[in-house]
DNA sequence: GACCCGTCTGAATCTAACC
DNA sequence: GGGTTAGATTCAGACGGGT
């Protein structure tokens, strides 16, 4: 990429950077100057549409997003709104810049949509996978897990900045995927008010921007955030040596994004290096070798002795007689033992050859490069 | 759910189950009566963007990349594309029946869209994340390592199956999340031609499917695949029990997926059940307990910590002080709950220890298979 | 200090059978 | 079809207090 700074005039004397700016998202931009931004990360209302109030198997409630700010009354308003943001957005984004959008099954359809219509270049899809997502409390649909990032280029001509090496550093020396594992915003990082409620809904790990803006930005870059909240993205730029700008329309949130960047201190440039990423354990289970047909629906498993037996059953689980329960409850349960290790309790029969389960999974982890 | 078997009129004469369809999809689809499918599985044409050599849907190319005007014309002609054969799958789905479609970036957005746009309401996306992907050779973007699946209902007030336990089961007792880690479909699954050249460009594994019929269907339920391809959906469905029906146009893949059905044999029904939903157990009211003597009138039953007290009366309902009711309504009433499971709520005693009444029931539940 | 245990919480479109 | 009620339903991680 031929960065701004290289092939641009100089920037108008109206961008001054580094600065969080009050107001509503839209009408900012439209003050700040044509093809003045290296990079965009916007994460924008959801429009979840939530119906009722949520509570826990312990009834506990879940303080959920209920804010005026996340309701639209369809989805042409919402698209509409989003059409009108990503337009500014596009304005202001120099030729090779790139566009981060983050969101949920709820509104990442119509963003990706809007941004291929307005002629941005989908360059990745990636997926935040949450270490530690909010179960479904009702059993209803599967955990909810993740969310989802758009990485676009202003144009499909677009020469944008992609640091290859510094994210494969970043991941062990293998290239790094569009599936991310990183934790939720927790614990000392969540900013608080005087009560010890969160000041946000919805405050972003600093984590999934460090990755972000290290991947897709130079030393110096101008990052933009059009709706910074509480200003991770600020604070992560600032921290990485980037420059910023950031909008924010709620007095609360632009309060305290302020105060939070106060804090934060630059790098020393000999220090941008790269923090090194968190390895998920590898958790292998017994369901998988079910449905890649390893161990299909069907299978015979027995004990070392082969006087227990068990059948295999298409979701995983093993039938005995009446009974039916995870390969560890079955061990348990045949044996009268208080528990049991299903992968070292059962064989079943490979070559003519008894064969401990537990064989599947060593095969399985030597085969896994990534996890 | 109440299923389609129970709650519909027969099925139209029309409707021959368990059959492989050469066509063309939305017309195929548009000789098959309304609501009678349960669930679809579409795999679309991607189709986008490829190799600078853009294709509609109709398989006709489109001339001038560059052109703004065409690159429009080219999204407008995939969602048309789309918006038709979506449609009639959602005329063809049972008002409880759930879709599921897989893509990339290229397309998912459009397809996630029109979904929302059709009336369609999204449960999950689901990302396959691929255990061995193909690399990014010029290492300009991430490996794009992962495809995604919408999962929807027909309609926001569908009452669509969800084989929760099932699902649980196959993730080792912890609820299934909605990043499924997936190898490609590679070596003996693999079709190939006799030169042994992949037979389909994007044959998808069957464990993936594996997944999706487990978790969104029951035995016997008729699965439709609009785009079948060389025959996965309908060749998992068959092994599972389920009912199909498939389309597909080009006649290689046709043939390959009439000769792969024809090897494939469904699992005896013996060993197709899964971990069963509790809200499909056989109910037991609390009184069958005071009436067979087991809690006789005049038990004592208390929470947990043995702080809430209720004496069982002769219909089964509890009295504390002025208060009467369900074990339910009790526990809720004496904790100022909105609701309250009484199974688990409230404990007796047996042999000097606190026993959940739950416990009563799983032995009675447990008694009923024996006999 | 180390460890255990109980408590709290997170972008959530979160019930279904019966009368 | 609407209202009522039975009863199904949670995982990882941070934090704080007690041993």
């Amino acid at each position: 990429m031929t960065s701004r700074h290289k092939s641009c005039p100089p920037l108008p004397a109206e961008l001054r950077l580094d600065r969080i700016l009050h107001g509503e998202c839209v009408e900012v931009m439209r003050g700040l100057p044509e093809g003045s931004i290296d990079c965009i990360f916007a994460d924008p209302p959801y429009n979840l549409q939530l119906r009722g109030e949520l509570r826990r198997p312990d009834e506990s409630v879940v303080d959920g997003v209920d804010d005026a700010w996340d309701k639209f009354s369809d989805y042409g308003a919402y698209d509409s709104f989003c059409r009108d943001w990503l337009s500014e957005a596009r304005r202001l984004l120099h030729k090779d810049g790139t566009i981060w959008v983050i969101g949920s099954y709820h509104n990442i359809f119509r963003l990706g949509t809007i941004l291929q219509d307005l002629g941005f270049w989908i360059l990745n899809d990636i997926v935040w996978r949450k270490a530690n997502p909010m179960p479904n409390f009702r059993g209803r649909r599967f955990t909810n897990a993740h969310e989802t990032l758009i990485w676009a280029a202003r144009s499909p001509e677009s020469r944008y900045r992609f640091n290859y090496q510094a994210m494969k550093a970043l991941n062990d020396d293998l290239q790094m995927r569009s599936d991310w594992y990183l934790p939720l915003c927790t614990g000392h990082e969540r900013l608080r008010n005087e009560h010890g409620l969160k000041l946000h809904p919805t405050q972003k790990p600093e984590s999934l921007l460090h990755r972000v803006i290290l991947a897709s930005t130079n030393a110096e870059d101008v990052v933009l955030d059009p709706f910074c909240g509480t200003g991770t993205t600020p604070a992560v730029a600032k921290r990485l040596g980037r420059h910023y700008i950031a909008i924010e329309r709620h007095p609360d949130y632009f309060r305290a994004a302020l105060a939070r960047l106060a804090l934060v201190e630059c790098l020393p440039s000999d220090q941008l290096a790269v923090t090194p990423a968190r390895r998920e354990q590898p958790r292998i289970p017994f369901g998988t070798f079910v449905e890649n047909g390893a161990l299909p629906a069907g299978t015979i498993l027995s004990d070392r002795q082969g006087r227990l037996k068990a059948c295999v059953a298409p979701d995983g689980t093993l039938v005995a007689g009446k009974q039916r329960g995870s390969i560890h409850k079955m061990g348990a349960l045949l044996t009268s033992a208080p528990s049991c290790n299903g992968w070292t309790f059962w064989y079943f029969e490979r070559d003519g050859k008894q064969v401990q389960l537990d064989v599947l999974r060593q095969e399985s982890h030597a085969a896994r490069q990534v996890s």
